[in-house]
DNA sequence: GTCTATACTAAGATAGAC
DNA sequence: GTCTATCTTAGTATAGAC
């Protein structure tokens, strides 16, 4: 008779995420994955196809809980202060956990649809809020701005890279402030600090 | 008699980082690397301490890379406009050199504090631009706004995260225009988008 | 589905000679 | 400074039995 299953493909999921959490994408074998889960390595060959599947399957589980955790920052009736509750989510999400903050955003993943998806889906609780502050047609642009921001500076941040001192709390109020003003500020009189004229488009 | 030097430190930094460019930080060996230089892997030992010893040499070099890319941006009268052209530099440098710029924010980098320097002096160009457009005791902050967008945008866009759809340029300009029209709105009438009171620390 | 055994590949690093 | 030879460690993945 065949053998009965010692673990399950969510348990491995999250045995291996735990294992990115400190030892980041690279940093665990497949022989490590299977001891936390109570199985041999080889056996993982059944259920995953290779390394590389698992990661993905990883990955989506962290989409998912990331959107989770921007789904939980504090609502707020004015735009910009749900967006800053937003922002400061995100932040600590990603500086709770690093590493599986940078499996996210590792340029060596592969790009399935499944996962563009879960990317996006991740972002949804927060396009509402983008919505009401600068209208529907501008949402997305808008989103374009803050996002791209908030992922440098975690990333920047995370990578050692304010090193020069200390008020980074601070800066990161100030970078978002000044970004939303910038936002509102557009809305109002579009195109008053550029200085050279493109298509705009809003996706 | 000792042999006669084969090749140079120089020589192999750069066959190092012509390595990293084609296949990324993690993606060759000493091996390879000595071959390319025309010695044995083992030589290297006697000219770099280790692997990350060599890793850390191409970091340096590429630092200096990007200090003089952003150096060369057309140059404008205006602020704004000169802002503008050196975060199209900033871009182009990224998107023309995908691993390299990988390799300068890769978390797992050493911090060393010839590392930090060359960071910090690679952003020295465009200082004294943003002094022009915020004053001197903002200056730092405004560049901690718009950098870590300008890191997180390219980073996202090469790690494909901007898969909905066309428009990037366009996306990218207007990023840049909305957060330099923030930090000037920001300028003249100070804190008012802003909705909690923290202490704000130009450093 | 899980096991043992093993093939396969590869890389970093050191010892000691020239 | 460079070489050959070697140690050491490690990991992914497959074959075939139960």
């Amino acid at each position: 008779m065949p053998s009965p299953p010692k673990t399950s493909d969510d348990a491995i999921i999250a045995a291996a995420r735990k294992l990115v959490r400190r030892h980041g994408r690279d940093g665990f074998s497949l022989a490590h994955v299977a001891a936390a889960v109570g199985i041999k390595a080889p056996s993982l060959y059944g259920r995953f196809a290779d390394r590389s599947a698992l990661v993905a399957a990883v990955e989506l589980s962290l989409w998912r809980e990331l959107g989770q955790a921007l789904s939980r920052a504090p609502r707020r009736t004015d735009p910009v202060a749900a967006l800053s509750e937003l922002a400061r989510a995100y932040r600590a999400f990603a500086k709770a956990n690093p590493r599986e903050y940078a499996l996210l955003f590792d340029a060596r993943a592969e790009h399935s649809v499944k996962a563009t998806e879960a990317r996006t889906a991740s972002m949804a609780p927060a396009l509402p809020t983008f919505v009401a502050l600068v209208g529907e047609s501008a949402a997305l642009a808008a989103a374009r701005v803050l996002t791209p921001f908030l992922h440098g500076f975690v990333t920047m941040e995370l990578a050692g890279a304010f090193r020069l001192g200390g008020g980074i709390d601070a800066a990161f109020e100030h970078g978002v402030a000044t970004i939303l003003e910038g936002l509102v500020q557009r809305r109002r009189a579009p195109r008053r600090a550029g200085q050279r004229r493109r298509k705009q488009r809003t996706r």
